[in-house]
RNA sequence: GGCCCGUUCGUCUAUCGGUUAGGACACCAGGUUUUCAACCUGGGAAGAGGGGUUCGACUCCCCUACGGGCUGCCA
């Protein structure tokens, strides 16, 4: 079992790794589709290879260019860099016309002047007598001399005896009988292709070697590799990994909320954190739950993805965003902090608030499970005096702790700023009135933050600096 | 209906025939604490069911159940 998936297939061991991502432009990305994107670029980067994006736009009807805007956008805002532009399939519709006609001559295809109405009426009758609904054409066979001058379709003349096997790099080896295969429609009446004609010819002309897509494709991989054989071209090592499912797990749709990595965006986690938790969906390293990109990108293999589908589990992205926060430079985290105000329609940071979350970041960011979390607790850098209390907080700020605020005030006038020689002086209050820490804190934090949740006083006080602070206090002390 | 794929703690997973079935997230309890959180300690928690094969199956085979996919001149 486990050597039949480790081995590789037709594309010999000295040919670059080519692998690609080929979403259809009909909507956003979605984050199955972003994960798929993903496990196609950690492949390629870790191998030397090239990773090509290729829009499936053959379906005018459905494809917008919003889409294909959206997807781009996603794969940027994630990280996943592609080699060269994104190929239009739409823009190559004479060349896979090209291909169904050399299938045509060589006898590996035929045209069918079927009508819908007769195939339907087909499946029909078939359903109503329990046979297979496949369609059987009886232009199959037919001599061309009786061909009508009509509009028609080219079907691929599939093989009807045997077998289509699949190796597959992740569901092992997949043995269709080929009667269970139908004659599809390669070229449809218009002459336009169809995705199996289309996919199959521009993998082929990319120079595509891994084809690493959703398994809802595996059973179209067998009738694929068919156009590979009857043009003589190499068969790509298929990858066919599961899709993932919602926290319910049922099938991921629009009811569950935000799909697109672009919402993620918008909940405020980093792409790192998105990167790290999707590879390691469905995919694992060992016990390895936490890791870079680097690591990733040197770790992943075709061997290590699940054959069953994964659920979405948001509190372990919320943890791995925690700890890529920590892992990540400050000036990194304001830096896509302030691509998040951007998206989110916030405003933007002024320079000195930029300075302030700068400084204020190793507190803000530590175990922070988004970027809405970390504005949340740099509120205190981003206001301005007077700082107006909410409704927690003010109930803090009570005559009693005014007046300790005013005998603090003097204190800390002189006093070295730093952690320690602040802790100390207030520890020292408190005590000469006969209270814990935390029995002034509240006070302190409602005066130097306006909120009853805050990042510890003394970090507040040591970024906010003793001007600042003192006047902070000084104001909510006289109450004003 | 036919064909194909899947099924280890609540969740993500480790395990490549021999383990007290491990880890992580989540959860529960206790501790710590200037708030939220974090942190420390401990805890509960799994091989869908049934047959084989084997000295020995979570691991291999078959059946059933359940979930998913495909069965389009959609992709």
């Amino acid at each position: 079992m486990v050597s039949e998936r480790l081995t590789p297939m037709s594309a010999p061991l000295t040919s670059p790794v080519v692998t690609r991502f080929a979403p259809s432009p009909t909507g956003f990305l979605h984050i199955g589709g972003a994960r798929t994107a993903l496990f196609n670029w950690l492949f390629a980067r870790g191998r030397g290879g090239k990773f090509l994006l290729r829009i499936e736009d053959t379906d005018r009807a459905r494809s917008t260019p919003e889409a294909t805007e959206a997807i781009l956008k996603g794969l940027t805002w994630l990280g996943l860099s592609w080699d060269g532009g994104a190929v239009s399939q739409f823009e190559r519709a004479p060349r896979h016309a090209e291909v169904a006609y050399q299938m045509l001559a060589r006898g590996h295809a035929y045209k069918c002047f079927a009508t819908q109405d007769q195939i339907e009426a087909f499946r029909e009758a078939a359903r109503a007598e329990g046979r297979s609904t496949l369609y059987q054409s009886p232009w199959r066979d037919a001599d061309p001399a009786t061909h009508p001058d009509a509009p028609h379709v080219i079907r691929l003349k599939a093989p009807r005896d045997g077998e289509t096997v699949i190796e597959d790099a992740v569901q092992g080896r997949v043995v269709f009988r080929n009667d269970q295969l139908d004659d599809m429609v390669c070229l449809r009446s218009d002459g336009t292709p169809t995705y199996m004609l289309a996919v199959v010819v521009d993998d082929h002309d990319m120079g595509v070697t891994h084809v690493i897509r959703g398994d809802d494709h595996l059973n179209n991989a067998a009738r694929q590799s068919q156009i590979y054989l009857a043009m003589g071209w190499a068969v790509p090592q298929f990858a066919h990994i599961p899709l993932i499912h919602g926290e319910d797990g049922k099938k991921l749709s629009k009811r569950h909320g935000a799909l697109g990595v672009e919402d993620y965006q918008k909940m405020g986690y980093p792409a790192a954190a998105i990167r790290n938790y999707l590879a390691r969906l469905g995919w694992s390293h060992g016990d390895d739950e936490f890791f870079s990109d680097d690591q990733a990108v040197q770790w992943f293999d075709l061997a290590g993805i699940g054959r069953a589908p994964a659920r979405l589990d948001l509190k372990k992205l919320d943890h791995l965003t925690a700890l890529h926060f920590s892992a990540m430079n400050d000036a990194a985290v304001l830096h896509e902090l302030e691509a998040f105000l951007a998206v989110t329609g916030a405003d933007l940071l002024t320079g000195a608030q930029r300075n302030g979350l700068l400084a204020a970041m190793p507190q803000l960011k530590d175990k922070a499970r988004n970027f809405g979390q970390i504005l949340e607790r740099g509120h205190f850098v981003l206001i301005s005096r007077p700082v107006v209390p909410d409704e927690k907080a003010a109930k803090a700020l009570d005559s009693v702790s005014r007046s300790i605020l005013s005998e603090l005030t003097p204190q800390l006038q002189n006093a070295s700023w730093e952690r320690e020689r602040l802790e100390a002086i207030v520890s020292e209050i408190a005590a000469r009135h006969g209270l814990g820490l935390g029995k002034i804190a509240p006070a302190l934090r409602a005066a130097l933050a306006g909120r009853s949740v805050s990042p510890s006083v003394f970090d507040m006080m040591l970024v906010l600096g003793r001007d600042e602070t003192l006047a902070r206090l000084t104001e909510a002390a006289s109450g004003s």
